[in-house]
DNA sequence: GCATAACATGTTACCGTTAACAGACCGCCG
DNA sequence: CGGCGGTCTGTTAACGGTAACATGTTATGC
């Protein structure tokens, strides 16, 4: 690739003029620019952002740490962000943690030697560490989707503990009085709001010894792992509550390899809804969250920080769950 | 962030000497070398890798340009590109062009300038102008999912044609004699291929005369005006094979408003999986990709073209398209 | 006992770009 | 006609790091 000094010789002219003509900036006379620009067009000429991002110590890069852009609630979350940095000329680079602090700790590092202006984070687990990093580093950071022992960062999430809420009273409502959590993990604190949620819902219901939980991790086979569990349980709870969408749907698996229907046997809902676009038949009673807009408002969150823009405090934004009942639930077999 | 001029400070040695400790390069006495590493540890030091990159001439970063990481197809891909990147230690940009050649090529020039080492480029249009941008600058790169009209560029696609044809053979073997083909833009070289294929099938049945192409976009608004469009026709085909799988839920849609049920009345088949993940109910009949696949498999080619192995031909690399039968697909009503 | 090699550290220059400063030239004003 | 301000271009140094070279010190071998 061609430098601006090859650009100068080719144009007879300095690198200071082919700069000028570059950023606009200065004084150039109309035929010096002419033949600069032409320079630039045959060489094929394009700036070296390394060399600009060095004197000025801004890469217009920020970085994606989430745990895995799978999820579609993730890969919804990463275009939203995408859409809203590119338009402001910010470029994404993207990360998968797999909800292990060693890789996040890895990924951190890596991002803060390649100078990213900022960086969105997916938190893998529920400790400070990460923020800490950053901020010793004075690079900014907004979390995303969960919260974290820090008080001092700002945060875009959904509202867990209201979703979880909405959901328990929606299976209380239609009946069930033995309703199980299959949550994420403890040290993630969508879980833990989620299950407080849960909790709240069922003792303003005077069901707070019903409450039955099963830890697990954020994935199918966790899901499966624990619906199997649950399974053996008597009496069987006549209602489950998946805590995200992939546990729910290692959960609905086992639920038919059991033989079980659903919801006419066994209801099932969750949190995080699927992408309308790939819900062939729109099947799960779920809470939703608003990924794009959640990405969209965390990145222009971070951006403006970048400017210097924006209140100074800390902004903790929580954004609104909502439950959508379609087929998976329903009165529990006894009720009807 | 501290420098390594802050840490040789700290140390009481020169900058070459902490560069020698990070590098684990040259001779250091012991004492020094604690002597370094605590001043590191102590001032949060992590080595600018801005200007390492302007002298190596290397980001370890390369980007990802592709149409919508919302696509399933494609956000499964780009975990396959991340999980081979990082593991060796690359960095992935990502970019959603939306299909769009002037957002492509806009890209193509920002990723430039930060000096990407490399790309992987799911081409917005089968055109050779993106290709050439990146050759003349030196910029190695790997065509992924699609062709284009340029022989001497690494590609790694799935067999469109092979698939499409295998799809719809099946179609015809089922008894269908009217198969309308919902397609993508003719400009991409996968709908051209998923065409050749869908002609082939029906050629080799003697059918080349009942073709019933309909030429659109790969996303659901497409897929059901296509559908809408194909309704109307007199007579009515007897199944549909949509291209991709947004088409697929676009045109599915629009059976469902018209009161058809699917595979009763009217078959429905399309290329590309949906990911198992998110088939709640394994339903449509599809022509599946290996997604995660593909994407590992450019990206270690890429990275070996950066490291200057493998051969140097270019490689096209073609992986095979599978043929899932599920429900959405049947005998037509008259053959039953 | 002295050349020689191995070890340990420092100095200089460069990667590509641009801010700050420095000239050179022009016309215009008093 | 001397000086001043506007216009145009060039030189120098710096961003943070490291390769190449230079220098000094200590151990090794004969």
């Amino acid at each position: 690739m061609s430098t601006i000094g090859d650009v100068a010789k080719r144009a007879g002219v300095s690198t200071m003029t082919v700069s000028r003509v570059i950023n606009n900036s200065g004084y150039i006379s109309q035929e010096t620019r002419e033949r600069v620009e032409r320079a630039i067009a045959e060489l094929g000429y394009v700036p070296n952002a390394l060399a600009r991002s060095l004197r000025f110590k801004r890469t217009k890069t920020i970085a994606l740490i989430l745990t895995d852009i799978t999820n579609p609630f993730f890969t919804t979350l990463a275009r939203g962000i995408e859409d809203a940095a590119s338009e402001q000329g910010f470029s994404v680079i993207f990360c998968n943690t797999d909800e292990s602090k060693d890789e996040e700790a890895e990924y951190l590092s890596v991002v803060a030697q390649k100078q990213v202006d900022g960086v969105l984070l997916v938190p893998a687990s529920s400790s400070a560490e990460s923020v800490a990093f950053l901020r010793e580093r004075g690079i900014p950071c907004v979390v995303l989707d969960r919260r974290v022992p820090d008080s001092a960062v700002d945060t875009v999430r959904g509202d867990s503990e209201a979703g979880a809420h909405q959901l328990t009273r929606h299976l209380l409502e239609l009946g069930h009085r033995r309703i199980a959590l299959l949550n994420g993990p403890a040290a993630v604190s969508t879980a833990a709001d989620r299950l407080a949620g849960y909790r709240r819902a069922l003792d303003e219901a005077g069901l707070g010894s019903a409450a039955r939980v099963y830890e697990g991790a954020y994935t199918m086979e966790s899901g499966y792992r624990m619906a199997l569990q649950l399974l053996a349980d008597v009496p069987r709870p006549t209602a489950l509550f998946a805590a995200n969408n992939f546990i729910a749907i290692g959960a609905l698996r086992a639920l038919r390899e059991a033989g079980l229907r659903v919801p006419d046997e066994i209801s099932l809902a969750a949190f995080d809804d699927l992408p309308a676009a790939i819900m062939i038949e729109p099947f799960f009673t779920v809470v939703g969250q608003p990924a794009y807009e959640m990405g969209q408002q965390a990145t222009w969150l971070l951006l403006n920080r970048l400017a210097g823009q924006g209140p100074t405090e800390p902004q903790e934004i929580v954004l609104p769950a909502q439950l959508i009942v379609r087929q998976s639930s329903a009165p529990p077999p006894a009720a009807r």
